[in-house]
DNA sequence: CTCTTTGTCAACCGCAAGGTTGAATAAGCG
DNA sequence: CGCTTATTCAACCTTGCGGTTGACAAAGAG
């Protein structure tokens, strides 16, 4: 269920402009004009962005008088290294799997019947 | 300038259609219509999904007969779970700095009642 | 050669993303 | 109080995405 946490955290960094926030906000906190006058974007256009980051949960707005400084929620980015790490692991086991290897070759025997030459079943020529 | 490659990445990863395909090909290589199966959508559909995560160098096909398996090309993943350790790790380092927490507090106090506001660290790095 | 399987290409549709401008709200400043 | 600053809301526009259907290419299988 928090298949779409990934997917509006994976859409958030998807993006430069918000990226580059993220990494802005990495060092330290700040306000929309502040992070703003960054961009040659219209100030609205970045609040948007800062919206779909806090929709993604990376980041939280404080209220401080008038304006709204800007923090960032680093936790939520290891879920996306969760995610990661683990298709990382599972294609990592298999490339190291003999089986693996095994089945590769039935698989290229079945495919064509003939005493192929085995590298990896990659780029054919 | 990787910039884009990392837009591309992180896109791809953000439908879960296309996470779910990548879960899939980290255990094992597949073609179209294997994949395909598992989903309630047109094959092309799942088609047009690969070749995203094929412009985003997750995916390669290699070419058997008439049929096309995919390969998961985990290595890519790196470049992502590598951006995000920085900001992860940046994050981390200024929660832990003395100088943050004293800066926090003259925030605060600034808030309240304040003739120096000029406590927070701008653009320097 | 013809038929079936596997996959791609092309045109189209609905919708949301990212951008703009313009007006509105909220809170300090003179 | 009225003005300026900081941020948001609303309407609109253009693009691209994810999906569809339909036609087409390529390569085994009969």
């Amino acid at each position: 269920m928090d298949e779409q946490q990934l997917s509006r955290t994976f859409a958030a960094l998807a993006d430069p402009t918000r990226r580059d926030l993220v990494a802005r906000l990495a060092v330290g906190d700040a306000t929309l004009t502040e992070l703003a006058s960054s961009y040659d974007v219209s100030v609205q256009a970045v609040s948007k962005h800062l919206k779909v980051l806090e929709g993604a949960g990376l980041v939280r707005r404080t209220k401080d008088a008038q304006r709204r400084p800007c923090h960032l929620e680093a936790e939520v980015l290891d879920l996306m290294t969760g995610w990661i790490e683990r298709r990382r692991r599972e294609a990592e086991e298999r490339y190291q799997r003999l089986d693996d290897v095994l089945a590769r070759m039935a698989a290229d025997e079945a495919a064509d019947s003939d005493p192929a030459p085995r590298t990896r079943e990659g780029e054919a020529s």
